[in-house]
DNA sequence: TGGGAAACGAGAGCAGTGCTCTCTGCTGTG
DNA sequence: CACAGCAGAGAGCACTGCTCTCGTTTCCCA
């Protein structure tokens, strides 16, 4: 195992360029979208060829898969650091909904980009998931700790969860054997996505406009739903 | 008043031609989405010059607009009926949920036109509204008829509704003055987006790839999803 | 029964896109 | 010091939305 190779003058120049390039890319996306993100455009605002991009990116799709892992992990570190914060999991739980939420009104397209339409011709390559589970860690982090201090009380339907989870997301819990896992913690499991399902439901709902006309107030409006299905999970929110 | 205008030969011809346009437009739309749909390719698809379908439709958003509105028509039918055979308020939503689930899964890109990522330099116009009304027409339906019944026990927080609903959506529901709503029945309408928001969350989460490697069995996630959420809100669903 | 206006369709053209290919310098290394 | 490899530029292809102009057809009304 040879240690880091040292940045020769070439090697840091061309991370200076793909930086600077990432940060056009950024710019372009928050003003104007995904869809409207052109090569051609953030290569002229680089002041280069076109063509000379390709030097540093494949494609299109290529540059926004980059922008699409920057924007998981910004989402699940506005996530971690509201949830460290916490004391009662179900109060926190809210407070990492609204982390979320001022983030994604703070960076719609950055939202857009990862939870909305999946861009044409995308297939999340690895690079992707590992970004995208800091989320998810974080929600079965405070059911995990909520179970534990034994506040969770779910009011929602008994089920039996065999064969509902994927193997893969047990075994990165550590469970090897998906037979071995105790049904109390698959059940905890399945329902974290209910959790995860009216975080991203509530921030699209409101971010694409399914609230005009509907909601007023919708900040408050969004802590009803969050509380509101966070019950169901077993997590008991109080508002105002 | 004049009666219907007797429709002549060059109108008939119009309304002929406008429907193949929307006829292919839908089948460009389902094989492809919505990014892909050009103008130019629908014009092929009716040989005629793409300079033609412009006499029709006066651009290439406004095509997606007459699409938009069928989509958000055709799942408020697919609701409806399925809300109009069940009893149980309860079972009820959970048949209508997977009924649209299942609209979504066979026509992915008519489900990301209305509730994915807006197409850019979009702005529902009045037209869509009636249509996207209708969604949201079952749900309420469902909560008076079960708070009716005495059956509606929500389980998530109390809060105090006023300023969280939009005056107009009261107002269509019959209440011309916000401050004469009861609160119960306000309360009722803020739950419903919870509903609104659980079902447009799950299925978005499950069509846009975020339960890969997370959920198995994706129809019993689903209705876990759906049933968690709908505890909160009032309805007890019993699922196997 | 004409004549004129409106509608229709085709084609060329503009500005923009993603991406490829070729050509020219510059850089770093044996 | 020479040579391989790399960065960048520019032209070009196929495609997009949209506009403008030009004949042709259709309809309505005098």
């Amino acid at each position: 195992m040879a240690g880091p190779i040292p940045l020769r003058a070439r090697d840091r120049a061309r991370a200076e360029v793909m930086s600077e390039l990432l940060a056009a890319a950024r710019a372009r996306l928050e003003s104007e979208g995904s869809a409207a993100l052109s090569l051609r455009a953030v290569a002229r605002d680089l002041g280069m060829a076109s063509s000379a991009v390709y030097r540093y990116v494949p494609s299109r799709d290529a540059l926004l898969t980059l922008l699409i892992i920057e924007a998981y992990d910004a989402v699940g570190e506005v996530a971690e650091k509201a949830a460290g914060s916490g004391s009662d999991p179900a109060q926190t739980w809210l407070e990492v909904a609204r982390a979320v939420r001022r983030w994604a009104l703070d960076q719609p397209y950055s939202f857009e980009l990862i939870y909305g339409t999946p861009v044409r011709g995308y297939r999340a390559p690895d690079d992707t998931v590992r970004a995208a589970v800091r989320l998810w860690g974080v929600i079965i982090g405070l059911l995990m700790r909520a179970a534990g201090e034994g506040v969770l009380a779910p009011t929602g339907p008994d089920f039996d969860p065999a064969g509902r989870m994927a193997p893969e997301a047990l075994a990165t819990a550590g469970w090897t054997d998906p037979d071995e896992v105790p049904d109390e913690i698959a059940r905890i499991a399945v329902r974290s996505a209910t959790l995860f399902t009216s975080l991203v439901g509530a921030i699209s709902v409101e971010l694409f406009g399914h609230l005009h006309h509907v909601a007023q107030d919708y900040a408050r409006f969004f802590d009803v739903t969050i509380a509101t299905s966070a019950a169901g999970v077993g997590l008991r929110i109080s508002l105002d």
